[in-house]
DNA sequence: ACAGTAAGGATTGTTCAACAATTCCACAAG
DNA sequence: CTTGTGGAATTGTTGAACAATCCTTACTGT
């Protein structure tokens, strides 16, 4: 017995550094395939919130059975992009403004913890950094959609910071639910735009290892896009679920 | 169109307060019930950690057919108490220590957060009283079981503090992966017992007012605890794991 | 004795068809 | 305008079937 229990500790220590490929290895069912198509045409639109998804409709088009289907449906109900109603189906999820506020009351713990444990020395941080450059690019050259994706890739990865899997699956998940947000005020522009300096701003405190005044910079920032979000939301969203109601 | 509109509206707010017991009426699922009924036996250990679920057996026993059943593993694999493994089936998952380790990381961002926001001003929490009185008691009579359940819940509504939906969520199911941990362990008495004068201390703080001082007690308190589980973890971990290549 | 392998049995992955349960919609009745 | 009351459409759940994969075991050759 002790022997076998050697034999499994030598296993993992053998060939360091490759067990993160895993994942790749890995073949997916196909429900967690079904799960991903779904998933990016939730996040770039395709699937409006509100939306139903048929069953039949889905299984035929993407040619897996219902059941499969279903499994997929589950995965994503769970991650809070569909909503699962007895009976009735699945729909893309249409969040509340209970939920927007809840969203960066989270974020606030959670990247703002992350952005504070920085260390006091200078260091140089380039994923942060090509995320803030990804966006004054999309900003010049006018791509609005892009300024949007590069927006939502600079704060996970300030979340990354916590050095957390389980932080960044969570950021993951409520950035995926912000997009369902943005999908019903579509305005990337006018949003994310006015935030560009801002993140220079934190990008610079964290190079150099202030992490307390990165702090304070991103609270600052997460209320007031939370301010301002809130503000023009409530009435969109419930014009997002009357029009359901009478289509 | 608009028309319309307003009359969803004033269906909304024609009968105020009766919308949060739309969880009450709503039906669940037969997988989701499944799904709570593996989810308590993983919980009080009748399924351990490392074990197979098989589909036939469960099934049979539970009355329910396959598909059905495997929506139900889908949901506490999303939950990290399974671990799905394509073509072989699912097991009660065996945290490793980095999850120990990723676990307590998140536990101390946001229980401390959550500890960190009561205001100045002295206040009465009975809930929180109420749970650090349960273990009190548990401790007294020898209950060990209980102690470490009402541990858990005393953990959990200082989480609650936060006021967040999502806080609630994320720890509940932290603290579900911790009880696998535990059950590796196996020795709840031991571990749970020297935390119960620092519950009361928390408890004070935090009925004083004194948000920032809780906070460095719990923080200690996480510290103390991650070391000491992590410290005996690792090899318990290792053996588990041994013992489902030998069995 | 031992590594490799081939056959088989068992379990999961996936699909399909069927039926029950529920919701939706339109229309009639009060 | 509200309140039944049908039938159509959709989901909920089951059972069977087959393919794909894994595990065990026995066999082979060295």
């Amino acid at each position: 017995m002790t022997g076998t229990i050697v034999a499994v500790v030598i296993e993992d220590r053998d060939v360091p550094g490759l067990e993160a490929d895993r994942g790749l290895v890995s073949r997916k069912s196909t429900a967690e395939r079904v799960a991903g198509v779904l998933r990016k045409r939730i996040a770039e639109g395709f699937f409006l919130p509100g939306g139903r998804l048929s069953e039949q409709d889905i299984g035929n088009a993407l040619g897996v059975s219902r059941n499969t289907l279903r499994e997929a449906f589950r995965l994503l109900t769970h991650e809070r992009l569909l909503a699962h109603e007895l009976n009735r189906g699945v729909f893309v999820r249409i969040p509340s403004v209970e939920d927007v506020v809840d969203i960066y009351r989270v974020r606030k713990i959670i990247e703002c913890a992350a952005v504070r444990g920085v260390t006091a020395k200078p260091a140089s941080f380039p994923k942060i950094r090509e995320k803030v450059e990804i966006g004054d690019e999309a900003a010049r050259t006018g791509n609005w959609k892009d300024l949007g994706t590069a927006n939502v890739w600079f704060h996970q990865e300030l979340a990354a910071l916590s050095g957390s899997e389980r932080v960044n699956e969570l950021v993951s998940r409520l950035i995926a639910e912000l997009r369902l947000v943005f999908h019903i005020m579509a305005e990337p522009r006018r949003f994310h735009e006015r935030y560009l300096p801002r993140n220079h701003e934190i990008l610079d405190r964290v190079e150099a290892g202030d992490g307390l005044g990165a702090e304070q910079l991103l609270m600052k920032y997460l209320e007031d896009a939370e301010e301002q979000l809130v503000g023009a939301y409530a009435e969109r969203a419930a014009a997002a679920r009357a029009a359901i109601a009478v289509e």
